[in-house]
DNA sequence: GCCCATTTGTACGTATGTATG
DNA sequence: GCATACATACGTACAAATGGG
């Protein structure tokens, strides 16, 4: 899933793969992605990584975020 | 503000200004000094190069820091 | 209104790898 | 070799917002 030992920083990586799941997808607009625990605890990686991998997301405008809540997958129509 | 090519290292350049907001009053005993965050963006450097010259002033006596909350400018009476 | 769990945001400390002078 | 500097990553802690009971 993501290489530790790559040359692509990890926080990259993930993005990368939940990308890809919006893309296809996988995570529909309007509904929340995983959180940053959930994130944590799938790709092995530490909150601070988690955080910068959605924060990356949020910056492309694919996802926005309701603190106390989630992030949410932004609809097309958005 | 800084001089990144001049012979002072960069972490101390950062700890002098800082020691200056100090001694001026500009940051108040007991009060917050800028996040680590913040004085990376203010002055342009590195994560690193921003601990390093709080360090510096923690060393001195300066400031003091509380995990998770910040680091303080220390009162004349501690 | 109050407590509590969840979630996000912010903050610090530390460590590692790389690059430069 | 060493000090400086940057980027990345892990771990932990405190704060704020939300929602359910």
């Amino acid at each position: 899933m993501i290489d530790p030992d790559g040359p692509e920083p990890l926080y990259r990586q993930v993005a990368a793969v939940l990308r890809e799941r919006i893309e296809t997808g996988e995570l529909p607009p309007n509904r929340p992605i995983p959180s940053i625990l959930h994130i944590q605890q799938e790709f092995g990686v530490a909150r601070g990584t988690a955080l910068k991998a959605v924060e990356l997301l949020r910056d492309e405008g694919l996802v926005h975020t309701v603190k106390g809540r989630g992030t949410y997958v932004t609809g097309p129509a958005q």
